[in-house]
DNA sequence: TATTTTGACTAACACTTGTTAGTTAGGTTT
DNA sequence: AAACCTAACTAACAAGTGTTAGTCAAAATA
């Protein structure tokens, strides 16, 4: 079916655009601009600008909490699992700059979806927290502060879609370990 | 002068209010209401909407300008000056969370001031991948990739506005030496 | 007490917003 | 050839946007 790929086209150019200025300030005439075509022309594919901004941000977010259970589930140890979460960051970041950058800063304008959204989150980061938290009763991982160490791993997780796009011929295998290396390790000798 | 002390009272209710929609989705309405006057009324005491935005991401970009100044001036080793740092964000975040929402998130929507914002921005993390390098050259550092290490602890300092504000009776020492052990040790035992 | 200043107000503006209705050219199916 | 579908278009809307002009009561100053 050639709407769906239209409305995938439009899905693409918003989420670039988002990622620039943001949802709120973009308007359906912005986007409909950047393809070449009216603003109410969009509407023969999508039913709102909600919408578009539902499907960036839900998409990816059901992409993350299915690789998680997958991980959760695996029989590896709690770094391995760490390990394994960095790489699925860093693939998906990798694959989608754009759509990161909403659903990082623009989750809020969710209507309908957010609550499903904030569920999907609050579950994501419970599951990491029990990895870390096997890991210290494993004594695979300091005994820390296990919220210190959630925080301060997942914000520079969640961060990658910044970083990323700079970076030239990017090998998601070798970014992977290197990043997982100073995540676990850290950076003192 | 009482209308610095009602100029800053708009900017404290707006920065609020920019943190949970963002600038482009907060209107002048918005933040007049909260304040419990007339949207006209905001004009007696600043002089537009991007000035706001203005007050409050160049105030804050010029102090982690200074005192990055001063920490780097230091002779401290590379270690202690991360240390510094960590404190400095900790610091600045847990005095103005929602200040440092539109610092992160809508520096893009200043406008006369946007490229004097990004020269802050850039000097600031020229200075910070100094410090890193030298730490490296030193021993003091693993010679690791310089800039992932960076990329990790300044997303991980940038994101403390995020995660601050949920954590009652902030001990800000406490907080900073926590954060600058998982950062500096990693978490691998 | 008289005068000025402060900081609110109402009313209005020009423009932008998301969205709908109705139309139409070109391609596909019957 | 006739009928239908796709995906664009123009025109328009009601609501919301930042901002200005002009007014006025109360507070501060002379």
């Amino acid at each position: 079916m050639k709407e769906v790929t239209r409305k995938e086209e439009i899905i693409k150019t918003a989420a670039k655009l988002f990622k620039e200025k943001g949802y709120s300030a973009v308007t359906m005439r912005d986007i409909a601009t950047a393809m070449g075509i009216k603003a109410a022309s969009l509407y023969n594919h999508i039913s709102s600008k909600q919408e578009i901004l539902k499907e960036i941000i839900i998409s990816l977010a059901e992409e993350f909490t299915q690789e998680m259970e997958q991980i959760k589930r695996s029989n590896n140890s709690c770094i391995e699992k760490l390990h394994q979460i960095v790489e699925l960051h860093i693939s998906i970041t990798s694959r989608n700059t754009y759509g990161m950058a909403s659903l990082n800063n623009d989750w809020m304008h969710l209507e309908e979806q957010l609550n499903y959204y904030l569920e999907l989150r609050i579950n994501y980061e419970e599951n990491f927290r029990s990895i870390l938290k096997s890991g210290v009763n494993n004594n695979e991982i300091f005994d820390k502060n296990v919220e210190v160490m959630l925080f301060s791993i997942l914000s520079t997780l969640r961060s990658l879609y910044i970083w990323i796009p700079s970076k030239e011929d990017l090998n998601v295998n070798k970014l992977s370990s290197q990043l997982s290396n100073v995540l676990i390790h850290g950076i003192n000798k």
